[in-house]
DNA sequence: ATCAATAGATATTTCGAAAAATATATGATG
DNA sequence: CATCATATATTTTTCGAAATATCTATTGAT
């Protein structure tokens, strides 16, 4: 299967259509590269050292995957946000989350069990960190929360609906960097709560703690401003 | 927002690139292009008519989409089919389209309602042909199969959840047509009930028709072979 | 002063060919 | 006879430039 390459992967690659590629999504995704921005092609180019026609190849991609934009022959440009959108992509990712997480808790077995401990272990750590003040491995932070919630629905036996799930969550993360909003203490003692209710196998529970999860997400987005 | 463009569209583009583009990726879920066929880019062209690099445009934007795996350096193929990825598909469509239901019942008005007769009255329309035999406009048949689904949940709200939908659908629809499975009376027959619970509002009669919707065409899609 | 039309500049789309990688065929060796 | 190495042939990937379309600035008319 062709699982897709998401922001948090190592950025090094085989092909330098697909470095500039993991590149470019993770500019989108992290901010680097504002919304609504026009993209170039020669600016690109020189940029991230790839010819128009690798470059064109990666736009479309992204524009399949909703990161980016492509209006008729006028070139391509950063998907524009909105908060609309955003309410939009936080309920979806709760809808899909929330049913996967449901699967997951009913299949996993001791193996599943031990690698959401482990990433919590890990995401925990880092937020330990965050919370001293050391504000400069985001993209890390965030990564360890991506495998944290990719771990817990990873038992739901649909790879259709992980992929679809990670795609969403992207789009979701995206706002939450652009926001820059680290909500140290509040998420952790939810990954705490996701991670008990995961040994438990309290979906019912993990649902309540997703949906304040995803919902604190949103509020704190929108109060730093900057989406509308 | 650049919404996908479907199977069901004009075929008709204003760039060459576009119009290739709805080719191909028609002729993959009308099944004229078979699960796992290596795509060569050269015949592609002549095939086509588009030079290598609009090529590589489109084969990059549909492996996107799930409809072509790319592999390495060793080029695309057409995406691979399965009885596994099948249920997957079946049940993340179901997850989607009964919980849009939900939401457009909810907030439906009679402008949407005139709507859902009208694609119904199209449909059915077709239904009874296709029941008289003429089993020649199969892709027109699903198109306002299509339409009609999505224009049942056309009042949720939500465009990204529209968006999704219509991907997995088209993953669903593909099977579909690889079986080439003209179920005619009885999904005609719950497309009826489906109008009914619409103008009624009752989501959960909805959701139980759909279920049972989508579960035949999922077994009557196994049944034809040719998939596993 | 505003608007329309035209000409020039800029950007995007499309193409064919060079460069790189993979697959196939040939032949030598144990 | 099988195996490995080498050479040949396809195929994919990448590139720079020609063709096409859009945007901008200037000029002329109402």
């Amino acid at each position: 299967m062709n699982r897709q390459v998401p922001v948090h992967d190592a950025p090094s690659a085989a092909t330098i259509g697909e470095s500039a590629y993991a590149r470019i999504r993770s500019d989108i995704v992290l901010g680097v590269l504002l919304p609504g921005q026009r993209l170039r092609l020669e600016k690109l180019k020189s940029e991230y050292g790839a010819s128009i026609s690798t470059l064109r190849e990666i736009l479309n991609r992204l524009s399949s995957e909703f990161l980016v934009v492509a209006e008729g022959q006028r070139g391509f440009e950063v998907a524009p946000v909105s908060v609309e959108h955003l309410r939009e992509v936080s309920s979806l990712r709760l809808l899909l989350e929330s049913h996967a997480l449901e699967q997951s808790f009913a299949a996993g077995d001791v193996e599943w069990e031990a690698r959401v401990v482990s990433a919590h272990h890990k995401l925990a750590e880092m937020e330990r960190r965050m919370h001293g003040g050391d504000r400069s491995q985001t993209a890390l932070w965030k990564r360890y929360d991506w495998e944290f919630h990719q771990t817990l629905i990873s038992a739901c036996g649909s790879g259709v609906l992980m992929d679809t799930h990670a795609a969403v969550f992207d789009q979701y993360l995206r706002y939450q960097l652009l926001a820059l909003s680290f909500r140290g203490e509040i998420a952790a003692e939810e990954h705490v709560q996701l991670r008990e209710a995961a040994l438990e196998r309290d979906s019912t529970k993990a649902r309540l703690v997703l949906e304040k999860h995803i919902q604190g997400g949103v509020e704190h987005a929108m109060a730093a401003g900057r989406i509308g």
